[in-house]
DNA sequence: TTTTATAGTTATATTTATATCACAAATCTT
DNA sequence: AAGATTTGTGATATAAATATAACTATAAAA
């Protein structure tokens, strides 16, 4: 791999276990004028990114052997490089900015090219312009609202627990994620195909019944009446909304 | 979500010499709401490209009279549209990145239909996102008009909720289709042959009758005196419209 | 390891929507 | 007014969408 970097060139670190994508951003990135390099699991990025010093870290969440959250924290802890994070879900945002691993940047997939270079051109920048002022830069408030009320529903974001008319209800991840995101916005219907990519992720390419079967488990539990659901409301022809009241 | 408002589809361009593959591919997105034009030979591709001018291609590498990666090249000289490169060897791979052809993404044969249909999704996503930031890069300026009011009507386009004066009224969802496509031009007539191509799509094959049908029953939801209609009116001989009042 | 929980898939049942048709009523033409 | 044309209406068979149940694979826990 040694046999054309460039001698100013920056060095990116490319973390991704598909390699269609691996190969499209190396691709840009290299017609861009970077250098790169691969890792395609989680164990191997943090050995390379130790040893080779990248500028900067592009890094998916979803990996093998090592998730990309475990990876940022390992590399933060040893090296100052701005990593921007890959994810496929909403839901995965959450952590990014939610446990304080210090990732510089995010951007959901399915990315364009263009706007994925445009960032890394920026974190560039800002470290730059943070070694030569150390004016220790303004923390952004991640605070994020950590419950959700809608009705007789409460959904704790924080404690991953739900409430129906007071009661705790035991919702496995999948479906608290669902009833999640129904639920932060009430009385919006969602498709299926919606649900599919923020929820499961874009890059997820099961069965849509799955959106059903998860919402009928939900409603076992949340519903008084299965057959005739109060909360979480079909809109035939369209999907799914929490109703309001 | 948006995926067939008024079903403008999508037209997807696929060439591949082995009329079986064709089959199945155009089998599975016709199913999923696109339209289909199919190449056998890469010369004929060029063509037809650049005469239709698709909004995407799948394009097979191994192709008679001109090779994939030379119609994708000449392709994308005069066109701006994602190609999605289809290859049966990891070795054709390297040549789709090395050479500068600008192709968006390629997939593996064999491949799922389920991954294929998903990430010609996520190509023509990609397209969307592009072209909108293609402004100043404005963040949520996808908030389109999530309302309509003509009168005594309220379309709620989120919720797929009608009011009439004031009252919620349960349409199905063809019914609401057909009122959302009058109420947004209100006091303008349009006749059945238009209903029919922008709300139940242009390949329908269907009985003209059937939109006086549908008339009749969303009159019976909104109107006071349906032998009468105040709201949803028939031009004789021509169609029907919402008055403004 | 065995056991248990979770989630995805598939097949079938059930419910709901809607296209079509036959005829009635209204409107237009001459 | 008679006939022709267009539109309205009710019934019904069919198609489509959704719910449900059962099964399977996989991951997590014991």
């Amino acid at each position: 791999m040694e046999e054309e970097l460039f001698k100013d060139a920056k060095t990116i670190l490319i973390v991704d276990d598909e390699q269609p994508i691996r190969d499209i951003l190396v691709y840009n990135l290299k017609k861009e004028g970077y250098n790169t390099i691969e890792a395609s699991d989680g164990a191997t990025a943090v050995d390379i990114a130790l040893e080779k010093k990248p500028d900067l870290i592009l890094l998916d969440i979803m990996l093998p052997k090592l998730d990309g959250l475990s990876v940022c924290k390992r590399v933060k802890n040893s090296l100052n490089v701005p990593i921007i994070m890959l994810t496929a879900k909403d839901s995965e945002i959450d952590k990014i900015l939610g446990l304080e691993l210090g990732a510089d940047d995010y951007i959901t997939k399915p990315f364009s090219v263009r706007e994925l270079v445009a960032r890394v051109k920026a974190n560039l920048r800002k470290v730059e312009v943070v070694s030569n002022n150390q004016t220790g830069d303004k923390k952004e408030d991640k605070r994020k609202e950590s419950k959700i009320v809608v009705g007789e529903l409460e959904l704790d974001l924080d404690k991953f627990e739900v409430k129906v008319r007071g009661e705790v209800i035991d919702l496995t991840l999948r479906e608290f994620e669902v009833l999640k995101f129904l639920a932060s916005q009430p009385e919006q219907v969602v498709t299926r195909e919606t649900l599919l990519e923020k929820v499961w992720g874009y890059e997820y390419y099961g069965d849509i019944r799955t959106v059903d079967v998860t919402v009928r488990r939900i409603r076992e539990k949340i519903e008084k009446d299965t057959s005739a659901p109060k909360i979480l409301i079909t809109k035939r022809g369209v999907g799914y909304y929490i109703a309001d009241k």
